[in-house]
DNA sequence: CCATATAGTAAACCAGGTTGTCGAACATGG
DNA sequence: CCATGTTCGACAACCTGGTTTACTATATGG
């Protein structure tokens, strides 16, 4: 048994099913008042989550050093969809938190994510997508949340 | 029947296996001597293809402007990868083609893919792998060889 | 024959990543 | 109680790759 499509085509497909989500999240973003953001910072957001962190905990979860976490939060900053504040207990930290607008955006994209997903388990029924989500977690395991994706991409090997 | 998981993590799970297959061909790229091309430049390769290809046309293959392709050529030249002739036809154009280190790193590419799919194949199952890709296929129609990704990733929405 | 369009290049800038350095604030051992 | 070491955030310099603007050289069509 052969293969019946050359092996080249298995990571276009990947990436074109992941490009298919991002747009689609993207454009119901776009619909609910976020037209700036870009493709990845819905899961910046996540990573933020809802209780806040600060740079360097930031950097390790999206497996970049802290200074690029650093201007990540402040280009959000600037954006209105993170604020800092210091921390009372340790005067060196800063908190980063989610603002009202930051929190809506994780909203609208959670729930995006949530109904691109249903609309797939109906397209191919929910087993099938089940099946497929856990042969990828085999078949990909490890850190999910390497946001390094430009650095990755144009970067070193 | 609520999903187990997140909506999020499905494009997560996506774009890991994707990046799980870049960094294993790449892999053995580098083992096969070619250690210093990055993810992006399979793309690039592709977009060139064996007939060669002007800036402009690439640019437009990848969805960047021409400057940014004629960037990318001028890097792939000094290390070797592509050749710049002038069209006999059209003094102003100059043909850029895949030098014999290029079409290597085709070959090797294309052939580490293979691998990657048989390991694949082998780790959850011919049927299984055969029934995530025609998944794939399904969900996410279209243009497969959809090369502007460059464009894409840091690209405004 | 000249007006316009196209190919390629260059300069200045931006975005986002890296490393190196540094000061301020905390933690801890003597 | 202080000296030392560590952590956090910030800054600077640099890299890659993208953009816009501007320019030259070459084609081409009215």
């Amino acid at each position: 048994m052969a293969e019946a499509t050359p092996g080249y085509e298995l990571p276009l497909q990947l990436f074109a099913a992941f490009r298919t989500i991002i747009d689609a999240a993207h454009a119901d973003l776009a619909e609910a008042g976020h037209p700036d953001v870009k493709p990845m910072h819905g899961f910046v957001f996540q990573a933020i989550g809802a209780r806040g962190t600060t740079a360097v905990e930031l950097g390790v979860r999206l497996g970049v050093s802290k200074q690029a976490a650093g201007k990540t939060i402040a280009g959000l900053e600037k954006q209105g969809y993170v604020e800092r504040a210091t921390d009372p207990g340790d005067a060196r930290r800063k908190i980063v938190r989610l603002t009202a607008k930051g929190i809506d955006m994780l909203t609208v994209s959670a729930r995006s994510f949530d109904r691109i997903q249903a609309q797939w388990a109906e397209t191919v029924g929910p087993e099938r997508l089940a099946a497929l989500q856990a042969d990828l977690r085999a078949l990909a395991p490890g850190e999910l949340f390497r946001l390094d994706v430009p650095g990755w991409f144009n970067g070193e090997r």
